[in-house]
DNA sequence: AAGTGGTCTAGACCACTTG
DNA sequence: AAGTGGTCTAGACCACTTG
């Protein structure tokens, strides 16, 4: 197995590293004394040390050097997926109960969330999401509400939820978009209760999501807030899973 | 603002697919027709296709060009933050009362996810994290309960976790990790109810993770796992908190 | 056979930080 | 003033996919 020379550079970093001889904030060869004791170009070396810097392992800075970047494990990382990739991948069916679609006058919580003034009119949905196993047996695992703009998706009302969730509607509308997000551990209200057919005792994981329209500009960034979305889960039958570098 | 030619093409290319004229799936221009088109040299027309690619937007394949990806939207991520991290940003004090540290046979549970025979001797730890505010005030918003592998930290007993956390020791013993990890909402038991001081109705924010210390090899990843971790966060007092691209 | 992306070179000029 | 990283060029050779 013959490795790109960039790659051999890399693994040298990286080992010098992982085996703690150099520790963080430790000054890492330039990329000319690099090419040098490589033997290759300073291009080369270069690539070796930027693509060790994106994944976080080295910090530079022009002028002064480069370094073993501090606190490598600062934050984990926990990946929220979709919920009907998550059922299909499971080799489920997924079903999408409509429970409401309409317009509301936004409740004075989710125009904060939005940056409206209360009673801001807004598309409003709930629907139900089902995983359907191979018996047939169907069981709620989220409820998911959320609250639109109206300028985005002049068409929200219009379209049909039960086959395309409101999510991969809203992502063909606005293609790249940003997100805040945060996970809670709630007691459902009563209605949440009566929608997922829980009992009062279970617990439920409630996802927030805030999500704007992002456009790079020449020189700044515009953000549009797009919708606010909560997602109920049911604590005993979902978990939200992840995986990445990092974190003890 | 004078923008790098690279990063010009970034742009360009980010409009064409951010504006929907280029739909998932559909060619890129090639390095020559882009160094061409923007008169600039193939390397840097390929830094600007290489970096997009980095980030999801395009994929590439040798010998047959790059196209624009598909499904974009597919996850978002979630940040886990060091509990002592958090607290601090909030300019506040963290305290930890190491409520045990011993050896313990592994329970089945832990040893299917360490990977051990069940009653194996391991390191035990079960620590109360509490934030204390400008008035003094203590409220206990994390409960850990870690379990690690004896061999990867024989010192793990000497150690005084109410000075340094557990994570904090484990990353320096084994600097490069990686973690698998989930969330799930439950009812905590009453011991736990006990240890946070929390009424029986209370739910719980439950992250498991499982940590694992990597070695890139020259040919193939060595992974050993390191320890295995439970931590229980009063629901209404602590929320997961995360920011990123992608996902409505 | 032609075109694509992947690797690499030996130069260049620049902005920046450091002694 | 010397060294660093950041950008860029005009070439080269290669493995690979496609008509």
């Amino acid at each position: 197995m013959v490795l790109p020379r960039f790659a051999v550079i890399k693994d040298y970093l990286y080992q010098q590293i992982e085996s703690g001889q150099w520790l963080p904030g430790a000054a890492v060869p330039s990329e000319n004394q690099l090419a040098e004791q490589f033997s290759v170009s300073r291009m080369t070396a270069r690539r070796a040390l930027t693509e060790l810097t994106q994944v976080g392992l080295l910090t530079r800075s022009q002028g002064a050097g480069t370094q073993v970047a501090e606190q490598l494990p600062t934050g984990a990382l926990l990946e929220i997926r979709n919920i009907a990739d998550e059922i299909a991948e499971r080799g489920h069916q997924h079903r999408a109960d409509v429970l409401a679609l309409n317009e509301v006058l936004c409740p004075a919580t989710i125009a904060q969330q939005l940056g409206l003034v209360p009673d801001t009119a807004v598309f409003f949905s709930r629907i139900r999401h089902l995983e359907v196993d191979r018996h047939g047996q169907a069981t709620a695992i989220q409820l998911e509400e959320r609250y639109v703009i109206k300028a985005i998706a002049p068409g929200y009302l219009e379209q049909d939820f039960s086959r395309q969730t409101p999510s991969a509607y809203l992502s063909a509308i606005s293609p790249l978009s940003e997100a805040d997000h945060w996970v809670e551990a709630v007691m459902p209200s009563a209605a949440v209760q009566d929608w997922l057919s829980l009992s009062a005792e279970t617990p439920c994981l409630k996802l927030s999501r805030r999500t704007s329209s992002v456009r790079l500009g020449k020189v700044k960034k515009q953000q549009q807030i797009v919708n606010f979305a909560i997602l109920y889960h049911p604590g005993d039958k979902y978990r939200l899973g992840g995986h990445l570098v990092t974190g003890v």
